[in-house]
DNA sequence: ATAAAACAGACTATATTAGTCGGTTATATC
DNA sequence: GATATAACCGACTAATATAGTCTGTTTTAT
């Protein structure tokens, strides 16, 4: 029941995105990194998987850097979480097996409550 | 973001206990074991854990067992879940040192549903 | 006495996390 | 068109956490 250190850099990362969101701008990991004191290579691996969830995008190059894939009222707490961690509480075996597991409807809620509480914020909240 | 195996284990030996309780009746480990598929030895780590949270208590002794330290309907997945996985989604270093991070908010929010989540439900619930 | 059970701690094996490193590709600028 | 900058990519390592085992000691009903 731990977050990963991954997101939660993730996470940063695109606060400052969204912090600084303007049109036409980009930003190079290594300002995100030294500004949020992130280590550069890990935040490389980080920001990619991002890329590939569609939550930011790239312009390579000298004055290259990344930017916001769209407008960070739009982009949620769960989509980023998502990305980059596993969002299921439990992979059970027994369930398949069995059947039925009297623990599952905890998870299930569990899982749903996750879900709802992140999903209910979006980056846009997150840079006042 | 995954509950462990340990705190899967010890939900599923609680429920256990909770659907078969009855006044003086004590369970030794080997049956719950048995039943519910869990390795003995370490079933024997996860309930020791959950009695030193005074969640259940035991018996020594030939015939002896162990069995829950008070009615079903007074424990609650939050307080198992609580007993054997740490709780807090973050423990955040900056936040400390730097006083404020963006991303607080969110996982305040998300300990907060997690934990509104598993109080809200007992073991009765759980038996039917 | 003895056998059944809880209790305890040290140990191992595996998996996950966190991070590093060496290189390739694309592109703006000179 | 050379060069520098920054994104991209995959393999690797180190550290930590999880899952489980093993060997024994203590308590207590029979
Ligand atoms: S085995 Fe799937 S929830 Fe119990
Ligand atoms: S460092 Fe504590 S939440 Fe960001």
């Amino acid at each position: 029941m731990q977050i990963s250190k991954k997101t939660q850099y993730g996470l940063r990362a695109m606060v400052y995105l969204a912090k600084n969101f303007k049109r036409n701008k980009v930003f190079p990991l290594r300002e995100i990194s030294k500004s949020e004191d992130i280590p550069f290579d890990f935040l490389e691996k980080i920001i990619l998987e991002l890329e590939k969830s569609d939550l930011v995008k790239a312009k390579k190059g000298p004055n290259g850097g990344y930017f916001l894939a769209c407008s960070p009222r739009k982009i949620t707490a769960g989509d980023i979480v998502g990305a980059l961690e596993k969002t299921k509480p439990v992979n059970c075996l027994i369930c398949g097996r069995m059947g039925k597991c009297s623990a599952k409807s905890v998870w299930n809620k569990l899982e749903q409550s996750l879900k709802d509480a992140l999903d209910s914020i979006n980056l846009s909240e997150l840079t006042k």
